[in-house]
DNA sequence: CCATGTTATCGTCACATGTCGAATGTGCTG
DNA sequence: CAGCACATTCGACATGTGACGATAACATGG
């Protein structure tokens, strides 16, 4: 939701030489007073100015997530007038959903969030830090090389999830041809599995697991991990 | 260049109810050793521990700081492996360039490095927090409501600067169209203005400018800014 | 000009951060 | 198993953050 603008804000202000200043610039976007701003994290506007002015030249990360999801919460009672802006632009076709966890996450907790059970011999002792949820007719259909970037976001140790596959070929296919590689690979309520998918996963040393549950229940599932 | 994901990395650590755990996220997906990065950050692997283990709950922005530029540097010397997958995505047509500034840059300081005059009454005492280059009359054509929010990036506190302009027309009948408004509109190496683009100017208090220079000199001037 | 809203400055103080070094696990590999 | 690379835990200590309240400097507008 507005994750990504608190992401966006406070990775700015991290970076920035002047954080403070890159705070004050936010909560004048925000049109927001330190006054306003020091009631709702209920604390006083000095505080509030001790920072933009960098009496502290490092503020901690609890301190700027305070600062951020307090400028955010404002405008959310201000009917979101900043935070409508952000407008979550849509994925490319056959990108169903993805997201990036926070921290990673063992391949075995996401299997059993999923009820999905290891095809062939390759171990889950490993984290996954994301997924992607594909639809893979289109998505091999409508995303070719440049648009790859897309399917893995920001790391590739994440699960690529396949919806409506039937022997789980072609996908693995891809996957072999293509340089970056996934840390898992799941099928969705797929048929009957191609050995040679099978025999894919264990060359590239990539599990394989398989799920009995459609796409729609996947992305609720993995909506709270 | 690599802005975007140290932005992306380090937002993320502060927003995380685990920082700690982030940060080895996101060393991990690196594949960078504690080792490796304390010698880079010229410190131990104790202290790299004890961040990403959380003895310390709360990392100032400093050290968040040099932990991802540390991350980013060591990807650089092993051939931006990681870093390669950004892959800094195009903007829509019509768009020739836009930047977000760090703090608020005064629109006169603004105008000073463009060369740039005011036309019309309104003063020039205001803050900008980031601009756009448009190509007019590609933008026009082929920039829909849809990706109006792409133009105003993440604040609307900008520079909208239209390179290719005969009159200065219908730029502002668009701006003055739309609900979102720039706070300053800069018009690049353009004709004779119309005086209704200066009318609407005032009536929307936004501040008109135009400058000789071409696209590309602006690009280059904003670069260090 | 007085009231109100907004921001800046500063003294103070408890406690957390930031840093190191030494000691103590793991796990791989020759 | 010895040796190495990698990671963790912990004691110690200086400095900076995080917090508050008092005071003052500014606009803005009744």
């Amino acid at each position: 939701m507005d994750a990504e603008i608190r992401e966006k804000i406070a990775g700015e202000v991290v970076l920035s030489a002047h954080p403070g200043r890159t705070l004050r610039k936010w909560r004048e976007d925000f049109e927001i007073s330190q006054r306003d701003l020091a009631r709702h994290l209920e604390t006083v506007p000095s505080v509030i100015s001790d920072y933009e002015s960098e009496r502290r030249a490092s503020p901690g990360a609890g301190f700027i997530r305070r600062y951020v999801q307090g400028l955010v919460d404002l405008d959310t009672l201000h009917g979101s007038r900043v935070g409508q802006r952000l407008g979550a632009r849509p994925h490319s076709e056959g990108i169903l959903g993805m997201q990036e966890f926070s921290v990673a996450v063992p391949l075995k907790a996401f299997a059993e969030r999923l009820d999905a059970k290891a095809v062939g011999r390759i171990g889950l002792s490993r984290d996954i830090h994301g997924y992607t949820l594909l639809d893979a007719p289109r998505a091999i259909l409508s995303i070719d090389a440049a648009h790859y970037v897309e399917v893995y976001g920001w790391t590739t140790q994440r699960a690529l999830i396949f919806a409506n596959v039937r022997y789980g070929r072609s996908p693995m296919v891809a996957i072999r041809a293509h340089p970056l590689k996934p840390a898992a690979v799941v099928f969705a309520n797929p048929g009957r599995i191609d050995p040679l998918a099978i025999r894919l996963s264990e060359v590239e040393n990539i599990p394989l697991l398989t799920t009995a549950l459609p796409a729609p229940t996947i992305l609720e599932r993995l909506e709270e991990l």
